[in-house]
DNA sequence: ATAAAGCTACGAACTAATTAGTTAGTTGCG
DNA sequence: CGCAACTAACTAATTAGTTCGTAGCTTTAT
Protein backbone atom coordinates (compact mmCIF):
# COMPACT_ATOMS: atom_id res chain seq x y z
CA UNK A 1 0.00 0.00 0.00
CA UNK A 2 1.74 3.48 -1.14
CA UNK A 3 2.16 5.88 1.35
CA UNK A 4 -0.61 8.70 0.58
CA UNK A 5 0.84 12.01 1.00
CA UNK A 6 -1.29 14.87 2.60
CA UNK A 7 -2.96 17.29 -0.16
CA UNK A 8 -1.99 21.16 0.21
CA UNK A 9 -4.75 23.74 -0.35
CA UNK A 10 -4.69 24.11 -3.47
CA UNK A 11 -4.11 20.95 -4.58
CA UNK A 12 -7.62 19.65 -2.95
CA UNK A 13 -9.14 21.88 -4.21
CA UNK A 14 -8.41 20.33 -7.33
CA UNK A 15 -8.65 17.15 -6.57
CA UNK A 16 -12.44 17.79 -5.21
CA UNK A 17 -12.95 18.84 -8.92
CA UNK A 18 -11.43 15.64 -10.48
CA UNK A 19 -13.70 13.31 -7.81
CA UNK A 20 -16.48 15.24 -9.08
CA UNK A 21 -15.75 14.90 -12.74
CA UNK A 22 -14.08 11.73 -12.52
CA UNK A 23 -12.17 12.87 -15.67
CA UNK A 24 -11.35 16.27 -17.55
CA UNK A 25 -8.72 18.28 -19.29
CA UNK A 26 -7.67 21.59 -17.58
CA UNK A 27 -10.44 23.94 -18.92
CA UNK A 28 -13.11 21.33 -17.49
CA UNK A 29 -11.26 21.79 -14.24
CA UNK A 30 -11.16 25.22 -14.26
CA UNK A 31 -14.70 25.80 -15.43
CA UNK A 32 -15.49 24.39 -12.77
CA UNK A 33 -13.48 26.38 -10.15
CA UNK A 34 -15.44 29.42 -8.67
CA UNK A 35 -14.14 32.89 -9.22
CA UNK A 36 -11.99 34.57 -9.73
CA UNK A 37 -10.44 31.61 -11.38
CA UNK A 38 -6.96 30.85 -11.63
CA UNK A 39 -4.66 31.25 -14.97
CA UNK A 40 -4.97 28.09 -17.05
CA UNK A 41 -1.32 27.43 -16.40
CA UNK A 42 -0.95 28.16 -12.64
CA UNK A 43 -4.20 24.87 -12.44
CA UNK A 44 -1.94 22.84 -15.26
CA UNK A 45 1.03 23.44 -12.89
CA UNK A 46 -0.67 21.99 -10.02
CA UNK A 47 -2.22 19.27 -11.98
CA UNK A 48 1.23 17.92 -13.13
CA UNK A 49 2.45 18.45 -9.13
CA UNK A 50 -0.71 16.14 -8.34
CA UNK A 51 0.36 13.12 -11.10
CA UNK A 52 3.99 13.62 -9.75
CA UNK A 53 2.50 12.95 -6.60
CA UNK A 54 0.99 9.52 -7.39
CA UNK A 55 -2.98 11.34 -7.63
CA UNK A 56 -4.00 11.24 -10.73
CA UNK A 57 -2.80 10.30 -14.59
CA UNK A 58 -4.06 10.93 -18.01
CA UNK A 59 -4.51 9.71 -20.97
CA UNK A 60 -3.17 11.67 -23.90
CA UNK A 61 -5.54 12.98 -26.78
CA UNK A 62 -3.69 13.80 -29.22
CA UNK A 63 -1.20 16.78 -27.71
CA UNK A 64 -3.81 16.89 -25.11
CA UNK A 65 -4.09 15.40 -21.53
CA UNK A 66 -7.27 13.83 -20.17
CA UNK A 67 -6.58 13.76 -16.67
CA UNK A 68 -8.18 11.41 -14.23
CA UNK A 69 -7.66 10.61 -10.16
CA UNK A 70 -6.08 7.17 -8.88
CA UNK A 71 -6.15 8.08 -5.45
CA UNK A 72 -10.00 7.96 -5.06
CA UNK A 73 -11.72 10.25 -3.01
CA UNK A 74 -12.52 7.44 -0.08
CA UNK A 75 -8.85 6.80 0.11
CA UNK A 76 -8.12 10.21 0.55
CA UNK A 77 -11.41 10.12 2.70
CA UNK A 78 -10.18 7.46 4.84
CA UNK A 79 -6.54 9.44 5.34
CA UNK A 80 -8.50 12.94 6.31
CA UNK A 81 -10.94 10.92 8.69
CA UNK A 82 -8.43 9.32 10.49
CA UNK A 83 -6.60 12.04 10.97
CA UNK A 84 -9.56 14.32 12.25
CA UNK A 85 -10.45 11.65 14.61
CA UNK A 86 -7.31 10.80 15.99
CA UNK A 87 -6.28 14.83 16.65
CA UNK A 88 -9.63 15.72 18.20
CA UNK A 89 -11.71 12.33 19.35
CA UNK A 90 -9.70 10.73 20.75
CA UNK A 91 -9.78 8.01 17.96
CA UNK A 92 -13.50 7.13 18.93
CA UNK A 93 -16.24 6.99 16.67
CA UNK A 94 -18.73 7.28 19.57
CA UNK A 95 -16.84 10.33 21.02
CA UNK A 96 -17.41 12.01 17.67
CA UNK A 97 -20.94 10.74 17.82
CA UNK A 98 -21.34 12.47 21.47
CA UNK A 99 -20.25 16.11 19.82
CA UNK A 100 -22.35 15.49 17.06
CA UNK A 101 -25.33 14.94 19.74
CA UNK A 102 -24.21 17.85 22.07
CA UNK A 103 -24.01 20.55 18.92
CA UNK A 104 -27.27 19.20 17.81
CA UNK A 105 -25.71 18.54 14.32
CA UNK A 106 -28.16 15.34 14.64
CA UNK A 107 -31.83 15.23 14.52
CA UNK A 108 -34.22 12.55 15.17
CA UNK A 109 -34.54 11.48 11.44
CA UNK A 110 -30.42 10.88 11.09
CA UNK A 111 -30.26 9.65 14.88
CA UNK A 112 -33.01 7.35 13.67
CA UNK A 113 -31.41 6.12 10.52
CA UNK A 114 -28.05 5.95 12.16
CA UNK A 115 -29.68 3.86 14.61
CA UNK A 116 -30.59 1.66 11.83
CA UNK A 117 -27.64 1.03 10.30
CA UNK A 118 -26.07 0.01 13.47
CA UNK A 119 -28.77 -2.84 14.38
CA UNK A 120 -27.76 -3.66 10.36
CA UNK A 121 -24.55 -3.99 12.00
CA UNK A 122 -25.14 -5.65 15.20
CA UNK A 123 -26.78 -8.40 13.34
CA UNK A 124 -24.25 -9.58 11.10
CA UNK B 1 -17.67 36.06 16.81
CA UNK B 2 -14.36 36.22 15.12
CA UNK B 3 -13.28 34.45 12.14
CA UNK B 4 -11.20 31.43 12.98
CA UNK B 5 -7.53 31.33 10.63
CA UNK B 6 -6.93 27.81 9.57
CA UNK B 7 -3.62 26.03 11.59
CA UNK B 8 -0.95 25.51 9.46
CA UNK B 9 0.82 21.68 10.69
CA UNK B 10 3.98 23.06 12.83
CA UNK B 11 1.43 25.72 14.37
CA UNK B 12 -1.46 22.76 15.30
CA UNK B 13 0.56 20.39 16.57
CA UNK B 14 1.87 23.08 18.91
CA UNK B 15 -1.61 23.69 20.07
CA UNK B 16 -2.34 20.28 20.36
CA UNK B 17 -0.32 20.26 22.87
CA UNK B 18 -1.07 23.53 24.36
CA UNK B 19 -4.47 22.00 24.93
CA UNK B 20 -3.38 19.11 26.61
CA UNK B 21 -1.14 21.01 29.10
CA UNK B 22 -4.08 24.15 29.34
CA UNK B 23 -1.17 26.01 29.94
CA UNK B 24 2.87 26.09 29.89
CA UNK B 25 5.84 27.66 29.36
CA UNK B 26 8.33 27.35 25.89
CA UNK B 27 9.85 24.43 27.49
CA UNK B 28 7.29 22.72 28.94
CA UNK B 29 5.97 22.62 25.26
CA UNK B 30 8.79 21.13 23.98
CA UNK B 31 9.04 18.53 26.49
CA UNK B 32 5.73 17.06 25.06
CA UNK B 33 7.53 17.07 21.29
CA UNK B 34 8.34 13.63 19.67
CA UNK B 35 11.97 13.57 18.51
CA UNK B 36 13.70 14.80 16.91
CA UNK B 37 13.14 18.37 18.67
CA UNK B 38 13.14 21.28 17.31
CA UNK B 39 15.14 24.15 18.55
CA UNK B 40 13.81 26.54 21.25
CA UNK B 41 13.75 29.12 19.06
CA UNK B 42 11.44 27.41 16.40
CA UNK B 43 8.96 26.25 18.87
CA UNK B 44 8.82 30.01 20.45
CA UNK B 45 8.54 31.78 16.83
CA UNK B 46 5.77 29.38 16.38
CA UNK B 47 3.90 30.21 19.52
CA UNK B 48 4.52 34.60 18.97
CA UNK B 49 3.19 33.55 15.77
CA UNK B 50 0.52 31.69 17.37
CA UNK B 51 -0.45 34.71 19.26
CA UNK B 52 -0.45 37.32 16.74
CA UNK B 53 -3.27 35.10 15.07
CA UNK B 54 -5.37 35.37 18.37
CA UNK B 55 -4.81 31.49 19.30
CA UNK B 56 -3.12 31.90 22.48
CA UNK B 57 -2.42 34.66 25.12
CA UNK B 58 0.42 34.83 27.93
CA UNK B 59 0.64 35.86 31.02
CA UNK B 60 4.20 37.24 32.23
CA UNK B 61 5.93 35.44 34.87
CA UNK B 62 9.20 38.03 35.31
CA UNK B 63 10.67 37.52 32.20
CA UNK B 64 8.70 34.42 31.11
CA UNK B 65 5.66 33.61 29.54
CA UNK B 66 3.52 31.41 30.22
CA UNK B 67 1.07 30.69 27.24
CA UNK B 68 -2.35 29.39 27.14
CA UNK B 69 -4.85 28.97 24.59
CA UNK B 70 -7.97 31.13 24.03
CA UNK B 71 -9.40 29.58 20.96
CA UNK B 72 -10.35 26.34 22.72
CA UNK B 73 -9.73 23.18 21.15
CA UNK B 74 -13.65 22.66 20.89
CA UNK B 75 -13.63 25.90 18.86
CA UNK B 76 -11.42 24.66 16.29
CA UNK B 77 -12.68 21.06 16.35
CA UNK B 78 -16.16 22.62 15.28
CA UNK B 79 -13.82 24.34 12.11
CA UNK B 80 -11.80 21.15 11.62
CA UNK B 81 -15.07 18.98 11.58
CA UNK B 82 -17.04 21.08 9.20
CA UNK B 83 -14.46 21.65 6.80
CA UNK B 84 -14.03 17.18 6.30
CA UNK B 85 -17.73 16.84 6.83
CA UNK B 86 -18.22 19.42 4.04
CA UNK B 87 -15.55 18.38 1.55
CA UNK B 88 -16.01 14.72 2.29
CA UNK B 89 -19.36 13.54 3.33
CA UNK B 90 -21.82 16.04 1.75
CA UNK B 91 -22.13 17.94 4.91
CA UNK B 92 -24.57 14.97 6.52
CA UNK B 93 -23.41 13.34 9.42
CA UNK B 94 -25.59 10.08 8.10
CA UNK B 95 -23.06 9.76 5.65
CA UNK B 96 -20.31 10.05 7.93
CA UNK B 97 -22.15 7.43 9.70
CA UNK B 98 -22.63 5.02 7.28
CA UNK B 99 -18.96 5.34 5.80
CA UNK B 100 -17.87 4.35 9.45
CA UNK B 101 -20.15 1.81 9.38
CA UNK B 102 -18.71 0.52 5.88
CA UNK B 103 -15.77 0.70 7.16
CA UNK B 104 -15.66 -1.25 10.50
CA UNK B 105 -14.97 1.67 12.45
CA UNK B 106 -17.38 1.16 14.71
CA UNK B 107 -17.14 -2.05 17.52
CA UNK B 108 -19.94 -3.53 18.75
CA UNK B 109 -19.30 -1.94 22.34
CA UNK B 110 -19.27 1.38 20.48
CA UNK B 111 -22.06 0.93 18.71
CA UNK B 112 -23.82 -0.20 22.38
CA UNK B 113 -22.87 3.27 23.21
CA UNK B 114 -24.12 5.29 20.57
CA UNK B 115 -27.60 3.22 20.61
CA UNK B 116 -27.35 4.83 24.37
CA UNK B 117 -27.10 8.13 22.93
CA UNK B 118 -29.16 7.80 20.59
CA UNK B 119 -32.41 6.63 23.15
CA UNK B 120 -31.46 9.14 25.51
CA UNK B 121 -31.74 12.00 22.06
CA UNK B 122 -35.28 10.40 21.51
CA UNK B 123 -36.49 10.91 25.29
CA UNK B 124 -35.86 14.30 25.56
C1' DA C 1 0.79 26.10 -46.75
C1' DT C 2 0.27 29.42 -43.37
C1' DA C 3 -1.87 31.64 -39.55
C1' DA C 4 -4.38 31.34 -35.36
C1' DA C 5 -5.60 29.05 -31.38
C1' DG C 6 -4.86 25.74 -28.05
C1' DC C 7 -1.98 22.64 -25.43
C1' DT C 8 1.92 21.07 -22.05
C1' DA C 9 6.51 21.73 -20.17
C1' DC C 10 9.56 24.52 -18.05
C1' DG C 11 11.03 27.71 -14.98
C1' DA C 12 11.05 32.42 -12.88
C1' DA C 13 8.95 35.17 -9.45
C1' DC C 14 6.56 35.46 -5.53
C1' DT C 15 4.29 34.32 -1.07
C1' DA C 16 3.73 31.39 2.95
C1' DA C 17 5.70 28.53 6.31
C1' DT C 18 9.43 26.73 8.94
C1' DT C 19 13.78 26.71 11.19
C1' DA C 20 17.19 28.57 13.82
C1' DG C 21 21.16 32.13 14.78
C1' DT C 22 22.06 36.31 17.20
C1' DT C 23 21.09 39.78 20.54
C1' DA C 24 19.88 41.82 24.66
C1' DG C 25 17.85 41.50 28.81
C1' DT C 26 16.84 38.84 33.30
C1' DT C 27 17.56 35.55 36.91
C1' DG C 28 20.11 32.95 40.04
C1' DC C 29 24.12 31.63 42.23
C1' DG C 30 29.07 31.57 43.48
C1' DC D 1 29.60 41.80 42.19
C1' DG D 2 30.22 38.93 38.00
C1' DC D 3 29.52 34.83 35.59
C1' DA D 4 26.47 31.09 33.72
C1' DA D 5 22.07 29.87 32.31
C1' DC D 6 17.89 31.09 30.46
C1' DT D 7 14.39 33.96 28.23
C1' DA D 8 11.84 36.55 24.35
C1' DA D 9 12.48 39.41 20.35
C1' DC D 10 14.20 40.10 16.17
C1' DT D 11 15.69 38.71 11.90
C1' DA D 12 18.04 36.00 8.46
C1' DA D 13 18.05 31.74 5.92
C1' DT D 14 15.77 27.98 4.08
C1' DT D 15 12.10 25.24 2.33
C1' DA D 16 7.35 24.58 0.65
C1' DG D 17 3.61 26.12 -2.00
C1' DT D 18 1.46 29.04 -5.51
C1' DT D 19 1.09 31.74 -9.56
C1' DC D 20 1.82 32.69 -14.16
C1' DG D 21 4.92 34.20 -18.36
C1' DT D 22 7.32 32.21 -22.17
C1' DA D 23 8.56 28.71 -25.46
C1' DG D 24 7.68 25.21 -28.43
C1' DC D 25 4.66 21.82 -30.30
C1' DT D 26 -0.01 20.33 -32.35
C1' DT D 27 -4.34 20.89 -34.20
C1' DT D 28 -7.69 23.57 -36.73
C1' DA D 29 -9.27 26.90 -39.96
C1' DT D 30 -8.55 29.52 -44.05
Amino acid sequence: MTQIKELTRAEEQLMQVLWQLKKGFVKDVIDELPEPKPAYNTVSTIIRILETKGFIDHTAHGKSHEYFPIISKEQYQNFATEKLLNGYFDNSVQHMFSYFVKKEKIDLKEADEIMKLIEKLKNK
